[in-house]
RNA sequence: GUCCCCAUCGUCCAGAGGCCCAGGACGUGGCCCUUUCAAGGCCAAAACACGGGUUCGAAUCCCGUUGGGGACGCCA
């Protein structure tokens, strides 16, 4: 493939590229995520570099093992393979924060003992009583520093006494700029940071301690994350400062939101990768439409496959705003996947579909997996999800296909209808061929023979041999069905007495 | 309230000073095809938030206003 210029421009650089996506367990995988994810992959993959997935798990009281195997399944479904991290292994294991506890401890000591850190042995109550002080005074409250006025007496009085202390960072004087790779340089006063706390009194990291350093360790080469997060970055950046290292690029990607321009959330409807998955969504579809839902290779192309989007994908050509879900979209992107699979690749993707409905065999009717084929190419440009597409291959497994009450009364309630479906059987009986093109030519002679209007046979053939007022063209859906069965289910529509 | 981000059709994007009285896609409307429903084809309506600059020239650069979003936790 001719990568064109870009191929050659300023993101593809020789250095290695090593990216992470670090979910923490507290839900499955949703849109957001997904996304974040797959942005972070196809960076790795473009530039042949390390996808790490690291579980961010230090809140035990959220966090589940129900969780990160909700997550896990969506990356895998989504065909989001990871380098390093859980399953895998890799040379920076452990890949769960909570198996990591130690190294933080020790870093926040080790800022502490630098005079980057400092002990606060404010109790939480406290705090929160005078953050809801200063909100009724309509007031933004950051942390007064008490604890870093404090003597070296009075901290060895409270450590004596057993009280409980936070390590809080000591953030200095100044201004803390970083380069976003999607938004620009970015720069904050550091008199709008709080001197955040970074290991709790019961010892446990925060999220601000744990990130740093294990992004550190890990040996990040970009942080790419969602917006949400620009905000916490510059205390990031202290960090690494602290720590004497150089940040790593940051890429903060928008929000996706719901149609009513708030952050999505369960309130707009499925969230969950995997409950689009349940409604008969391609992961290649989701792909698609995720990777475009903020990202745009720049020009009019829409429909990519996941290794075109891998070589076409750039950092940069994220968008800054945030995008609306649009879900008329995602089901455009599927239909359209959906039409370009191959049949044979198609069949194996609803066969879970066509057990749990019981419309599978292990030998189908018609004999082999080449004539469901026939009729998955037939059926498949007609549907935008799997569900329907199983909708409407069911009247070719059945038997006989069951009347759906309203096609009946509509189209076979006429007497002289349904004996004129008995004058077609007739003539079925013997066809050859019985192709699309001879059949259509019978039956047309047969509704002026009855005077009927050729609609009104087709429409009442259809009824018969499908059970339905819809279908695929009626006259390939006779040749596939094949002589034998259209006339069985002719016949049968011949003798049916409506209920009226 | 404070800080930060964002601002092109209803929605997602293209546009990186003249190629733009703004292009594509979804959705919407119409027409064609047609045995139904789709698909497909063609056509249409639909946007540079506002105000100031800078410039010969601005959707594109700067400032402000307005609007939207996010963050302000011993959550992540």
């Amino acid at each position: 493939m001719d990568l064109g210029p870009s191929a050659f421009g300023s993101s593809d650089n020789r250095e290695m590229v090593r990216v992470r996506f670090a979910p923490s367990p507290t839900g499955y995988l949703h849109v957001g995520g997904a996304r974040t994810a797959l942005f972070n992959w196809l960076f790795a993959r473009r530039h042949g570099g390390t996808f790490v997935l690291r579980i961010e798990d230090t809140d035990a009281e959220r966090s589940s093992w129900a969780m990160v195997a909700g997550i896990v399944d969506g990356l895998r479904w989504l065909g989001l393979d990871w380098d390093e991290g859980p399953d895998v292994g890799g040379p920076h294991a452990p890949y769960f924060q909570s198996e990591r506890l130690d190294r933080y401890r020790e870093k926040a000591h080790a800022l502490v003992r630098k005079g980057h850190a400092y002990y606060c042995y404010c109790s939480p109550e406290d705090l929160q009583r005078k953050r809801t002080v200063a909100e009724g005074r309509g007031e933004a409250w950051t942390y007064d520093r008490a604890c870093l006025k404090l003597s070296r007496e009075d901290a060895a009085r409270l450590d004596a006494a057993g009280a409980a202390r936070a390590i809080r960072f000591n953030v200095p004087a100044g201004q803390t700029r970083f380069a976003d790779l999607v938004h620009g340089p970015i720069v904050f006063d550091n008199s709008n940071i709080e001197d955040f706390v970074i290991l709790r009194s019961d010892a446990q990291p925060t999220y601000h301690l744990s990130v740093v350093v294990d992004d550190i360790e890990m040996e990040m080469t970009h942080v790419v994350r969602g917006d949400d997060h620009i905000s916490n970055t510059p205390k990031h950046v202290l960090l690494y400062q602290a720590f004497g290292r150089t940040p790593p690029q940051f890429a903060h990607v928008p929000l996706i939101l719901g149609p009513d321009k708030k952050r999505l959330s369960k309130r707009h409807g499925a969230t969950s990768v995997m409950e689009y998955h349940r409604l008969g969504f391609l992961p290649e579809a989701m792909v698609n439409f995720l990777a475009l839902l903020g990202w745009s290779p720049g020009g009019d192309r829409e429909l990519l496959e996941t290794d075109e989007l891998i070589a076409l994908f750039t950092l940069e050509g994220i968008s800054g705003g945030n995008a609306v879900f649009n879900p008329e979209k995602l089901d455009w992107f599927n239909q359209q996947h959906i039409a370009r699979l191959p049949a044979a690749e198609l069949l194996r993707r609803i066969e879970g579909r066509l057990r749990a409905r019981e419309l599978w065999r292990d030998s189908l009717p018609g004999g082999e997996a080449a004539w469901v084929e026939k009729v998955l190419e037939l059926l498949k440009p007609r549907v935008k999800k799997l569900d329907q597409l199983v909708d409407e291959i069911e009247p070719f497994l059945v038997d006989l296909p069951q009347f759906d009450p309203a096609a009946v009364q509509k189209h076979l309630s006429d007497v002289d209808v349904r004996n004129t479906l008995g004058i077609l059987a007739d003539r079925y009986g013997p066809l050859v061929p019985f192709d699309a093109a001879t059949t259509e030519h019978v039956l047309r002679g047969v509704a002026q023979d009855a005077g009927l209007k050729g609609a009104a046979l087709i429409h009442a053939t259809r009824v018969a041999v499908t059970g339905r007022a819809v279908s695929a063209g009626l006259f390939d859906v006779l040749a596939l069905l094949g002589s034998t069965r259209v006339v069985n289910r002719l016949r049968r529509a011949r003798d049916y007495t409506p209920v009226s």
